[in-house]
RNA sequence: GGUCCCGUGGUGCAGCCUGGAGUGCACGCCGCCCUGUCAAGGCGGAGGUCGCGAGUUCAAAUCUCGUCGGGACCGCCA
């Protein structure tokens, strides 16, 4: 090695060794013709060098100095560097290689430069603590995640990244055959055909940090490429899955910021719906829905007299920060969500409420409202009246808009959402219910009666784990009866043909004996970057992608040469108006 | 496909509403000075297609339209 020690682990104890350190200058601090001060940075920290200033040594120049630790005079230590005890003195400097200035500052100045420079410039950009952090952690919850698994039985199996195009989910990244011009490869949106092969195949638990490719559009918490932890096991019930996807995203959580969340609740789908007003329910703050229906079941106001379900929440002390114009941009936004309208009602200080409806209900209501809600002076309520989804779904959406903290504010709440229905709402094309989660999703045996009589209240064996609001990863129990599998395609509208020839390669080794199995999947980046606590999975991936999905370090997509196209058997058409 | 916000020396901003010379601030960069600094300090200097293109106007960074790029969100993501 060219360095004896890291720039950030010399401390007071290492006093008189003489050392050989290795990093970039983060800054220089020159004093006159023999005294400047170099603080050389490498992946562990900073270390202040007194060197000659004779030698010609600016921002991001690769050294290499080798010197001798001393205790810094008495005054001088800096409290804010962990090696602010020491400095290396009698320096050597090597100028192993120069650099032109960086674009953007190396400290926290440069987290509010333009991302699409840090982006261009992104192997300056991740030299900066802030990356090394990130990227780091994303390592330890890759490690503790692995490990969790190994320690389970689970067994690491590679799936293919070239594989046959299925039009069902996601739009897919193509890839042309060479060898079959006009025939395509899909890039895999996830593993999940593949990992349920591996049961029939016997595996019993498999994992695999997971790449899958999905050609949305980008987001926040989306890019075209995302890791996923992909698991599945055989001869398992609900519990068990849940079980252990629990122990890596707990051990995961614990080796990153040294705490061990709790066990994870478990919650129903309806449950979440009916209080939180989401299926990814943000359980660190309440702000809960609450069931307002009874109370107005002989009104005279109209928008409440005629609706199935009507709810409200509380913002406590919500009044004095929503004037008339944030109110009106609210009720916009629950126009927009699907609602009807809004109703507000703001607490005065003497418990009256006051609202533009007000006059339109007795006191028997508003005070049997100001109950169910738990109304304090200064609290804002919101209310909404519609049939039960769009109720819950709009109320949710105002709860986590009036009240939510950024995702990456802790503490980290975990929640399992069990029991999703089997099916969500009604093809439009061909009337027939939609799969809530895939079509090999296996129903809450008791609800299977009802799968023909009232196919929409029956539940599926499907979960979801969600952390602080963001949706981390989703799975379920499947089918392994070809009877009960026949059933559900007849339910959605799938011929036994259709089903065969889309999902024939899948379907057929079913019959050799697949055993009761389930799994799940979830998301590396995401749950790195609420762990790292970011906002945007982009901070823990070392080349991301912005929102156009066009690369600015390496110009991907191309356009490629018409002799590489012709061995494909393509032919690109001009651009459409 | 849609809604909203942003684009001004290398970086971050102000200027725009109410048009009048590329005006200003901070950082960085270059040079000089400086023997104890901590994002050192002092003095001096360089650096601009105000994203791009039209239009209005005597005059556009500023107003209008279009376009490109970035971000947040909706659609989309079984």
């Amino acid at each position: 090695m060219m360095r004896t020690h890291t720039c950030g682990e010399l401390r007071a104890e290492d006093i008189g060794k003489t050392v050989s350190l290795t990093g970039w200058v983060n800054t220089r601090r020159e004093h006159s013709q023999h005294l400047a001060f170099v603080d050389l940075r490498d992946h562990t920290g900073l270390v202040q060098c007194v060197v000659d200033n004779d030698v010609d040594v600016r921002s991001e120049y690769v050294l290499r100095i080798t010197g001798t630790v001393e205790a810094r005079f008495e005054g001088s230590e800096n409290a804010d560097l962990a090696t602010g005890a020491i400095e290396v003195r009698e320096c050597t400097v090597e100028v192993l290689n120069s650099a032109t200035p960086p674009p953007f500052p190396m400290d926290e100045r440069a987290d509010d430069v333009d991302e699409l420079i840090r982006l261009k410039h992104r192997y300056i950009d991740l030299r900066r603590h802030r990356m090394q952090k990130n990227l780091r952690i994303r390592s330890t919850v890759n490690t503790a995640i692995r490990n969790a698994m190994v320690a389970q039985d689970f067994v690491e199996v590679e799936t293919p990244m070239l594989m046959p195009s299925t039009p069902e989910g996601a739009r897919e990244f193509l890839v042309p055959s060479r060898q079959r011009p006009g025939s395509f490869y899909a890039l895999p949106q996830s593993p999940q055909l593949y990992k349920q092969l591996l049961m029939v195949g016997g595996l019993d638990r498999y994992y695999q940090i997971a790449r899958c490719l999905r050609d949305e559009d980008l987001r926040a918490d989306r890019q075209y490429e995302f890791m996923q932890l992909d698991m599945e096991m055989s001869f398992v019930e609900v519990d068990d899955v849940l079980t252990a996807v629990e122990r890596g995203v707990l051990d995961a959580a614990e080796a990153v910021t040294g705490e061990r969340p709790p066990t994870i609740p478990r919650i129903t789908w309806h449950y979440a719906m009916n209080t939180y007003g989401s299926d990814k329910p943000d359980l660190r703050f309440g702000v809960e829905l609450k069931e307002l229906t009874p109370i107005f079941a002989e009104t005279e106001f109209k928008a409440f007299g005629t609706a199935e379900s009507i709810k409200g929440i509380n913002y406590p002390g919500g009044a004095a920060q929503f004037g008339r114009n944030k109110l009106d941009a609210l009720t916009d936004f629950a126009k927009s969500n699907g609602a009807k309208g809004m109703v507000w009602l703001k607490v005065t200080d003497d418990g009256t409420l006051e609202s533009p409806v007000a006059k339109f209900l007795s006191d028997a209501e508003k005070s049997a409202l100001a109950a169910a809600l738990e109304a304090s002076p200064g609290d804002l309520l919101l209310i909404i009246a519609d049939d039960w989804t769009t109720t819950c779904e709009v109320l949710g959406e105002l709860r986590n808009r009036v009240a939510r903290p950024p995702v990456s504010q802790g503490p980290y709440r975990y929640v399992w959402v069990v029991d999703f229905p089997l099916f969500v709402g009604i093809d439009r094309a061909t009337g027939k219910p939609k799969p809530g989660h895939h079509p090999f999703c296996h129903p809450v045996p008791e609800d299977i009666p009802k799968m023909e009589t009232d196919p929409m209240s029956v539940r599926a064996w499907a979960y979801d784990l969600v952390l602080n609001g963001w949706e981390l990863g989703s799975g379920s129990i499947r089918i392994h009866d070809p009877a009960l599998q026949s059933k559900v395609f007849e339910l959605l509208g799938i011929t036994t043909e259709e089903a065969d020839k889309r999902f024939g390669f899948f379907l057929k080794p079913f019959a050799y004996g697949a055993p009761p199995h389930g799994g799940f999947a979830y998301g590396i980046d995401r749950l790195a970057a609420i762990l790292a606590g970011e906002e945007n999975i982009r901070e823990v991936i070392a080349f991301p992608k912005p929102q156009s999905g066009l690369d600015p370090l390496t110009g991907a997509p191309t356009e490629v040469g018409s002799a590489h196209l012709e061995e494909l058997g393509l032919r690109v058409l001009p651009p459409t108006e």
